[in-house]
DNA sequence: CAGATTTTTGACCATATGGTCAAATCGTAC
DNA sequence: GTACGATTTGACCATATGGTCAAAAATCTG
């Protein structure tokens, strides 16, 4: 028997060509609403009217409203952890927090849509899990610490939450005024940061 | 001719007892309402059961339910600024930025809900005025420095966005683990903070 | 071209929201 | 107690939302 089939359903046959397109058309398109014009006020037919296409079509692509909005936000966060990851890898263990900070902070600055997405989504859908937020800084700080074979200072995890909160600012200040000096402050930071670790 | 009297056309008389009081039940409501469930999740409707009594009389206190948010966003912002205020003042020139960020932080940790209640508004009703984020730390900042007579370091606002982001960082972490050290933290915080002022 | 399959439409629901309003109730001054 | 304003109710709207579904249109396959 032919199973009722919604294109929603994936992990079974590779998408069709429609399939993987109008996806991420509609990924897209969410991202920008979202962006521009803030979770609340990014209604799934203003989705569909964005993609030209019906609430109907889209509800076909996608099982759910939410789902939607998922795949856009996971979107935005895996193109943000391949490149900081990547950055971090290609640094040496005592560096690797200052490639973090530096890499996350030019990622946002360049694809301020991005920003945007994640602030918004962040707040509505929950974010990640707690320790998600510090964890993976806190590890870097730690093995740059070991790297220099230096005695324990001020909690690692205070000091990734802080790191992690000055990011948000001054994305934040960037998304406001297009014309704030993001690397600077990514120095200034970083200056901080590791004066502070390495105390 | 008996104007069409609203409630919630404040400024004019006193306002009655029982309308002083309505007005502060229904912002405590609101308040804890945010709090617990999140903007989105805060009916007209909600709100009128929480405070037993029906969305129509909400109405006649206050004019819209944005209002109401409004009002009890108000409270909260100014229950902040009095307080932070005061520490301010009491403290030297010098010392006024710690003063700041710790009473700060001392002050929303000991009120969760005003603390979602601010992150929840902050997002939704768009925060205030861009500068009105990091002046007043900047300004302080500025003082203090001078009131040591040293050379200009880093940028000022660069400085007070950074302390405004981990403060808000270390606000999010008390929320979801009440057993994370938020003085500890602060001071972690106002050492990185001083030593990049008075560089 | 014909038949099957994927994709899209557009009408239709159920539900929730903020808001209005005349009528009822309450409280109080006279 | 009676009259009058303040307060509250509850029924009622208009609107918007996410979602369903049968039928139509595109698209593919032989």
């Amino acid at each position: 028997m032919t199973e009722r089939r919604t294109a929603s359903d994936a992990g079974n046959r590779p998408l069709s060509f429609i399939e993987r397109t109008r996806r991420d058309q509609l990924i897209q398109v969410t991202i920008d609403l979202m962006a521009e014009h803030g979770h609340a006020a990014t209604s799934l037919a203003r989705i569909a009217q964005a993609a030209g296409i019906t609430k109907g079509a889209v509800l076909y692509h996608f099982a759910s409203k939410d789902a939607v909005v998922a795949a856009a936000r996971a979107h935005v966060i895996d193109t943000l952890v391949a490149d900081v990851g990547a950055a971090v890898e290609a640094a040496p263990a005592d560096q690797a927090p200052a490639a973090y900070v530096r890499r996350m902070i030019a990622h946002l600055a360049e694809r301020p849509h991005h920003a945007r997405m994640i602030t918004e989504t962040l707040i509505h859908d929950g974010g990640p899990a707690p320790e998600a937020r510090w964890k993976p800084l806190a590890t870097l700080l730690g093995q740059a610490r070991e790297a220099r074979g230096l005695a324990p200072g001020p909690d690692l995890r205070t000091l990734a939450l802080i790191a992690g909160g000055a990011i948000d600012a001054i994305i934040g200040e960037r998304l406001q005024d297009p014309a704030y000096d993001t690397e600077a402050a990514a120095e200034t930071l970083i200056t901080m940061l590791e004066s502070a670790t390495f105390a």
